[in-house]
DNA sequence: GGATTTCATATTGTATACAATTAAGCTGCG
DNA sequence: CGCAGCTTAATTGTATACAATATGAAATCC
């Protein structure tokens, strides 16, 4: 077995890249909701076949953050009014049992990684990349969920995340302060502490923080639902 | 535009189809875990191609019903004791609280849709359909779910049930009683009389009372691993 | 002039073909 | 007899080709 100089870089799964880098792309907003996402346009953009953006597509539609509609293609999901409550009403369940575990179970090392996020956001708010920032603020609770070490609840955290990038770029206002990491910082430091009690009550505040910060009472505008709007046709 | 005499019957989607035939094989049971899925098996059995084949697959693992390993192909998933235990604890996460949530939103027709679930398993207990018996088991959970009006959770526990029948199928102790279903049918009572906090407190004994009939301690045998199990190459 | 129908184009759904990787069988050597 | 290495078959990953549906525009009728 001689060493292999990279000749074309040995791509791991041509699907798992492109789902992830369209995620990324939605996660900071720089694909909005409601986004027409051609196969060709998106195969062309990654240098794959639709075979593989179609596989994309649909893990991606599977964790709620593109919707297939039949024949018609996939677009970068755009929450209502509803959902977006659901989203967080969802959070509000999980997370600040949660973080308690966290509490119990985190290492040093832990508290380094949760530590490391908050300085990453910071550095990314200080940018003015809030579609970065907001990115890393979700990364920050994941990361919170992995630490608990509750595998299939951090799979439904990781979903809730992803959708509540969504939910910001619609409904957030923006008189509100962009989150105050001291919130988070808190947190750590209360996961840093052991001190259970404290974290999961934390965690509960700051998701009603966060929830206090949406206006979900207008919905939002969807251009490609212009034309559905306007047909006469019942059927 | 002339009527159509149904030529070769109109599939809505081909993929939902196999994917909807192969979830309900694994619910019965009559797929077992580790069974291997191959791609071309199943294409053959229900006449279609590979790429829908996989489409579903795919649907599938996203919904951890299946395994795929890249380059090996598709398994029925095979829950370790440590994943079985981790969907229990979140159902008991969950459930209690939509049971609750049920109980105070349920419609005179939810509740004869919940007593005709009860009426079905009991046919199928009697009948032997031991299978069939399971999966109308845990319908009724989603089914109260549904009632519960709450979408994103409800996606959660649907996967977390159809996980549920995979940790059955693997750990069930035979001496253990089947489904008590008296309690399902109290917990109908206490729902159909909006009486809240019986209802939430009957789902969280009932979660406790499945838990206990499992035997987590063994693991399962896992045939398609015995190769990796002999294998000496690290790499 | 406006609405409707019809036709052309573009996009998605499915099937097939080819490439890459893995699993199995076989031969030859120790 | 057992194991190493190679060869061959089978299966999965990816790309392309064809079919079905939807989208959009031009032409026709009122």
């Amino acid at each position: 077995m001689q060493a292999q100089p990279i000749p074309t870089r040995k791509p791991p799964d041509a699907t798992q890249k492109v789902a992830d880098a369209l995620a990324l792309a939605i996660h900071e907003h720089r694909l909005a909701p409601s986004t027409k996402l051609g196969e060709d346009e998106i195969g062309e953009i990654y240098k794959v076949s639709r075979t593989v953006v179609r596989a994309a597509l649909q893990s991606l539609a599977h964790v709620q953050l593109v919707e297939i509609q039949r024949n018609k293609g996939a677009f970068v999901a755009s929450p209502t009014p509803r959902e977006a409550r659901e989203v967080f009403e969802a959070r509000a369940l999980l997370e600040p049992r949660t973080a308690r575990s966290a509490a119990s179970r985190a290492t040093p090392r832990d508290i380094e990684i949760l530590k490391d996020h908050i300085a990453q956001e910071h550095l990314a708010l200080d940018a003015g990349d809030n579609g970065r920032a907001i990115n890393l603020s979700g990364r920050f609770h994941i990361e919170i969920a992995r630490i608990a070490d509750q595998d299939t609840i951090s799979h439904f955290i990781e979903t809730l995340i992803a959708r509540s990038s969504l939910v910001i770029a619609l409904y957030w206002r923006r008189e509100s302060a962009l989150c105050e990491s001291h919130a988070h910082h808190a947190l750590v430091q209360s996961i840093a502490d052991g001190n259970e009690q404290n974290a999961e009550e934390l965690m509960r505040s700051h998701l009603v923080d966060l929830n206090s910060a949406l206006d979900l009472r207008d919905r939002p505008v969807q251009v490609q639902n212009l034309r559905e709007l306007l047909q006469t046709t019942d059927e």
